[in-house]
DNA sequence: CTATTGATGGTC
DNA sequence: ACCATCAATAGG
């Protein structure tokens, strides 16, 4: 059967502190209307990003073109293009002037994506759920790209740890301000560990 | 299984 | 020059 639809998430829900919204996404369903139907995605892994003062950010090195809607009020779509390939999705959070924001980096196919598509991934989702540079900008309460509440993970079921890809960071590197759903198969995996873990004895 | 590299382009 | 990436490949 298919779940409750879900509200569509009030702009409050985005004006809190980074960390709590990226908390909080966990669970919540990112739906993207396109010229032939909507797609529909369960977000399962998000990172927090905190301001101008968190060398992993992109507002890190100041206002520009580039980083402007991070600076706006909270709600709205920042879609930056990255390594001539890929689109990462983000929401902006807390107060406008305070460039914080929420990547989100993997979630589960829940209506309009083909079945078997993988949506692990930061670049992985946006090409799934047709996000691309025309949705930077876009208000998340009142566009085509909106996230709508849905159930939170069972609790025991969320884990925190270090962002990835931002080792240049120095100790923010370390920061616990990555979130995910633990088993979810929308969930991004480093690189070496991609495979199934068939390990039966020890080593 | 691990490690490495190529693709591809905006940003500053 | 540097990336908030992914896929494909070569080597153990």
């Amino acid at each position: 059967m298919t779940a409750p639809p879900g509200r569509v998430l009030p702009r409050s829900f985005y004006e809190r502190a980074a960390q709590q919204v990226a908390r909080d996404l966990l669970g919540k369903s990112l739906l993207h209307r396109v010229a032939w139907g909507v797609r529909v995605a369960r977000i399962v892994e998000t990172e927090a990003y905190l301001g101008e003062h968190d060398l992993a950010s992109h507002a890190s090195r100041g206002r520009t073109a580039r980083t402007e809607v991070m600076f706006g009020p909270a709600g709205h779509a920042y879609v930056y293009f990255v390594y001539g390939m890929h689109f990462c999705f983000n929401v902006v959070t807390g107060r406008e002037g305070v460039a914080s924001a929420v990547l989100v980096r993997g979630v589960e196919g829940q209506r309009g994506i083909p079945a078997g598509a993988r949506t692990d991934g930061p670049g992985r989702l946006t090409r799934a759920l047709g996000i691309a540079r025309a949705e930077n900008g876009l208000d998340l309460t009142t566009s085509a790209l909106c996230i709508l509440d849905g159930p939170r993970p069972p609790r025991g079921s969320v884990r925190r740890g270090p962002r990835i890809g931002v080792d240049y960071a120095g100790r923010w590197a370390d920061r616990p301000l990555r979130f995910w759903v633990e088993g979810s198969p929308g969930v991004s995996r480093p690189p070496r560990s991609r495979a199934r873990p068939r390990r039966r004895g020890g080593r």
